[in-house]
Order: C-alpha cells, then structure tokens, then sequence
DNA sequence: TTGGTGTATTCTGTATACAGAGTACGACAA
DNA sequence: TTGTCGTACTCTGTATACAGAATACACCAA
C-alpha cells in the first residue's frame, strides 16, 4: 500500500482561522498600517474569545505583520521601504535557488500560466494580475521541490501583496515581465540551471526596485 | 537628536521564555526527535500554567520543530534528513546572498573570528566548535546588512545544530572549514562578489552533503 | 484466539476570571 | 500658562475552568 493518501487535515482551529483573517485583512490593506490593535475589538468581530486572537497576533508578531507597542498592545507593520527591499533581496535569492532546482530537473512549466498571465496583464484588474504572478512564481517553488522555500516565500508574498496594494497603480506591472517569465520558463525547461538561476533572480531585483522606487513616491506623496 | 537611544526591549514574557527553553532542549537533542509532548508536564516542569505552553507550541510548530500528531498533541520533530538537506539548500542561497551584499560593502571581518574558530577546530569540543561557526556566518549576515537574512538563517541553524548533535562526530568538522571561511573573509573585504557568492554557496553546499551523509550513515546505525 | 463495540480516560483547545503594568487625564502648584 | 503629581481606567498576559474529541483498554461474541 504505497500510493499516497490524502492527508486528513486536521481541522482549523480557532487560531488558525483568526490568524488567517487577520493576515488577510492586513494584506489587502483593509487594516491600515500603524493601526492600533485591539484583541477585544478583534475577538467582538469575530465572535471568539481573546485568546485565539491573541496566539493569533504573536504568531502575526513572528511573521513581522504586526509590532509591538509596548503598553499598548500591538500595531499593524508600518509600510517600511527598507523592509520591503529587504524582503525582496531574500526573495529573489530564494526563488533564483527555485529556479535552478527546477531546472536541474527539466521541469516544464504549465504554458497555461503564462497565457493566463498575458490575459490578465493586458486587463486592468490588479487583482488578477497580482494572482497570476503569484501563481506563476508558486509553480517554480513546487518544480523546486523544496517546500521550505515556498513556506518561506509565500509570507513574502504577503508583505509584497499589501505594498501593492498602497502603490495601487495598475501601471506598476509592466507587461514586460511576462517575457522575463517566459524565458524563464524556457531556460528551466531546458535545464538551464546557470541561466535558470541569473535570470530569475535580475527578474526579482528588477521587481524589487520598481515598486521600492514607487512605494517610496506613493508615502511621499501621502504626508 | 538623531542619536541612535538603547531600545527598551520588553520584558520577555512566559511565552517567549517557554519557547527558548523549548528551542534549546530540542536543539541540543536532550528532547529526543519523535518524542510526544505533553502540555501539563511541560508546564509542570516550568512551573507555569498550560496557557504559555501552549503558544510556545505553536509557535515550534510554525518552526518545525514539532510536528502535529492529531489526537496526540505533538512530537518533536523526527530527524529527517531529507528535510535538513533543504534547509541546507535554503541557507546556502541566503548565506551567498548576505556574503554578496557584505562584499558590496567592503566589510571587514573580524579576523579574531577566524584565528578563534581555527583554535576551537584544534580541540575537541564539539559545542566550541559548532559556536565558532555560527558566530562566523552569523557575522556575514550583520555584514550583509539585511536583518531579515539573520532572522531565517537562525532558526536553520537550530535545526542544523540539532542535526550535528545526532551525528555526535567529532570528525564533522574537518578543519579545512577554517580555510574555506577564510578565503570567503578575504573574498568579501576585498569587494569581490562574485566570488565572495560562489565560495559562500560551495561552503554551505559541501557542508550540506557532508552532514547528510553522517546523519544518514548515523540513522541506519540506530535501527 | 481474534475482531468488534462500548466505556472511561486523557489531552487538547476555548472561554472566563483575575492581577498587574502602563497610559491618559485632571487637579494643583509655581 | 506650564509642569508635576496622583488617580482612574484600559488593556494585556497568565491562570483556572470547562467542554469536546480521540485514544486505549476491557469485555463480549464468533
């Protein structure tokens, strides 16, 4: 009996379920930043007691979502350029190592993600474009075969996710990119691990600086 | 005022205080891999109540360093060495990406680090030695100037040093580690990145590949 | 002897209760 | 008017209480 089962997951608790709410919340920026936190008012809405939101909050605290405000509880994570150049110098190391592990393995990526990713580029749903980006990058930490850098990567996403989000231009995706990740694509597919590796991660600085540079005009341009 | 004041670091709470004493059992193996956890023993032992425990739990779990055993409550972590082979390929890429950002900025490296760890090398003890190490790299990482580098590649480093304590070995630690950081040093202060990344990821990789195959080795010789 | 069912126990996760620390605000003095 | 002191309040973190789920074991039948 050697095929795979499919794992039961345990039921999410209550501190899985508020956990996931917060983050979400904090994400699409519906909690703004440098937002008090209050577990009361958390707990009221979603109609649990205060102690899953509080286990809630320091695994959020762990993650760098939320701060501490000593004597007075936690606040949402200010938007901080220099984190998010940060998180994107870990980023792009992490995927560059994806991509060459994929690579090695002449992994073929699924063609459909990047049609779906032109589709979406060319509309003007940030959402979607967000999304299929996503997934493309999501679809190379699998070919990897390191869950660890998926894990890692996809609290990542999150903090890139709510800079977005604050930026807000739609003109912040080049549809260029699309090309970068075709290529990338291709050279994996080929089992170009040099090139595999190289490309991506210049496709992750490239990144990384643009929205740096416009998250630094959009906080200016706020006070 | 722009003076950089002392940060008044918050009293550390139950929880985190559970959590590092945890960490630290776990890590130096005297909280053998497999074994169940019980809430109210650990909280008898501490002298706390269940509550901190529980957090503490939760957040090792986040970690990796224990595992969920539905209607069991959880288990430390087994050794696996599938496992430590990706965490060692995640910490490679970031400790090429901090030697890369530390080369960038010309740092020197504390040359008492290496004399010091060539010194631990030439004893015997086992702890002396990992420490050395870690103080190394750790130094890598506040060179690269990316705080963010630090924070993940510690939690690798308790799962590594968990790995190390299994494989027992002195003969781990060849001493021509000291050779390798010491090129790595003179690589990053004369500003050569490349090479200063290459030499850095080689470094993490052998060191991988090595460890694997003693704890591989060190796993079949338990059964 | 082996398999199945029912019950008791054990352990977790959530809610409530409690105590302590810090802040905010108001009163009083200079 | 401004600065300081004192008091009340708010909010967090920890402990205790409670309920539910899963396991283990014993008993019974085949």
């Amino acid at each position: 009996m050697t095929l795979q089962l499919i794992k039961i997951e345990s039921a999410p608790d209550l501190v899985d379920q508020v956990y996931r709410s917060l983050l979400d919340a904090i994400s699409d920026g519906s909690m703004a930043p440098g937002a008090r936190i209050m577990q009361e008012d958390i707990a009221e809405q979603l109609a649990v007691s205060r102690q899953p939101v509080l286990q809630a909050l320091r695994l959020l605290k762990k993650d760098g979502f939320v701060l501490d405000a000593p004597g007075r509880g936690v606040l949402v994570a200010p938007l901080d350029v220099t984190w998010l150049v940060q998180i994107y110098q870990v980023r792009s190391a992490l995927d560059a190592l994806a991509a060459r592990l994929a690579a090695k393995a002449h992994y073929q990526i699924d063609p459909k993600l990047i049609s779906q990713g032109r589709a979406a580029a060319r509309g003007n749903k940030v959402k979607a474009m967000m999304a299929a980006d996503v997934q493309f990058h999501a679809g190379i930490y699998t070919a990897s075969g390191n869950p660890l850098i998926a894990q890692s990567a996809q609290l990542h996403w999150q903090h890139i996710r709510r800079a977005m989000g604050a930026v807000l231009q739609v003109s912040t995706m080049r549809e260029s990119i699309w090309d970068e990740h075709e290529t990338i694509a291709t050279a994996i597919g080929k089992g170009d691990e040099n090139a595999a590796e190289a490309l991506t991660r210049q496709h992750g600085e490239d990144a990384g600086r643009n929205l740096a540079s416009l998250l630094t005009s959009a906080l200016k341009q706020q006070r």
